[in-house]
DNA sequence: CGGAATCCGCGCAGATACTG
DNA sequence: CAGTATCTGCGCGGATTCCG
C-alpha cells in the first residue's frame, strides 16, 4: 500500500482521491457505520449521528444513495415514512470503514496529548532543527 | 460495528467525529499512506499527491505532525533538507486506512456506473416511490 | 415526518509573491 | 528546496421557513 505510487501524477490516482472525497468524509463515514445495523429512518439518523444538522443529513444521504452506497424506499403514508438501508455494495464497505474509526476511537488520548505537546513546543522554541 | 451507538448524542461519539474528521479527510488518508513506504521530502511528497497545492500540504503536513502521526526532521544544510516520516503511532494507522483506499479503488467503476443510473433516474421522474 | 428552498457567513483552499 | 505571507472567492454548512 503505497507502495504502487512510484508513478507521479497519474489520472486513476486522482480518481480514487475524488470518491475518497466523498466517502472519506465525517459524516459519510459516521452514517455508512450507523447504517451496519439494518434500515433506519431520517429521524433516527438525525438523532443518532450528533452534531448533524438535517440539512447535511439530507445531503450526505443523497451522495450516498447516488454513488449506490444505500437505497431510499419511501412509503406513501401519513405520516411519511422514509428508510434507508445499505446496498450490498454499502454493505462491502463496512469492514473497510470500521477499522478507521475503530483507531480513531482508540487513539484519542494520544492525540489529545500529542496536541497539547506540540502547541507547547511551538511557544516555547519557533522551529525544531535536526543536528 | 455501529451497533454501540445505542445511546444517542454521547460527547464521546462527537470527539471521534472530531478526529475523524481531521485524519480522514482525503489528503491526510494519502498522504499517510504515502509515508507508509519511508520517509519522504515536502517535494517528494507534492509531486507524488497528485492535485495537491503547496498551501494544502504544508497545513496537512502541520496537522498529522502536531497530532503526532508524523514527525518533521530539518537538517540545516543548503539547499534546505526536510523529511517527514511516519511516528509508531502513525505506522499503527496504516492498516487501519489501508481497507479504505483499497475499497476506493476496487469499486471505483461500480459507483460511476451507479452515479450514470441515478442521474438518469432522476431527469425521468421526480422522485422514486415504493408501494 | 421528511424533506426542499432560501439566505448568508466564514473558513477552506487556490494563486501569487517573497524568503532563509 | 521548503517553506511563509497575503489576498481573494466561493462553496460548505448552519439557521430558518415552508410544503406534501
Amino acid at each position: 500500500m503505497g507502495s504502487d505510487n512510484g508513478d507521479g501524477n497519474n489520472p486513476a490516482q486522482c480518481r480514487v482521491r475524488e470518491v475518497l472525497d466523498l466517502v472519506a468524509d465525517k459524516w459519510s463515514l459516521y452514517t455508512v457505520s450507523y447504517l451496519g445495523d439494518g434500515p433506519r429512518r431520517f429521524t433516527e439518523l438525525k438523532r443518532g449521528i450528533d452534531g448533524i444538522s438535517q440539512r447535511m443529513l439530507t445531503v450526505t444521504l443523497r451522495g450516498l444513495e447516488r454513488d449506490g452506497i444505500l437505497i431510499r424506499t419511501v412509503y406513501q403514508v401519513m405520516p411519511p415514512h422514509v428508510a434507508y438501508e445499505l446496498t450490498p455494495m454499502g454493505k462491502s464497505l463496512l469492514p473497510a470503514t470500521a477499522p478507521l474509526i475503530e483507531w480513531t476511537s482508540q487513539h484519542l488520548a494520544r492525540i489529545d496529548q500529542a496536541r497539547e505537546e506540540y502547541d507547547k513546543r511551538s511557544l516555547a522554541q519557533p522551529l525544531a532543527v535536526a543536528r
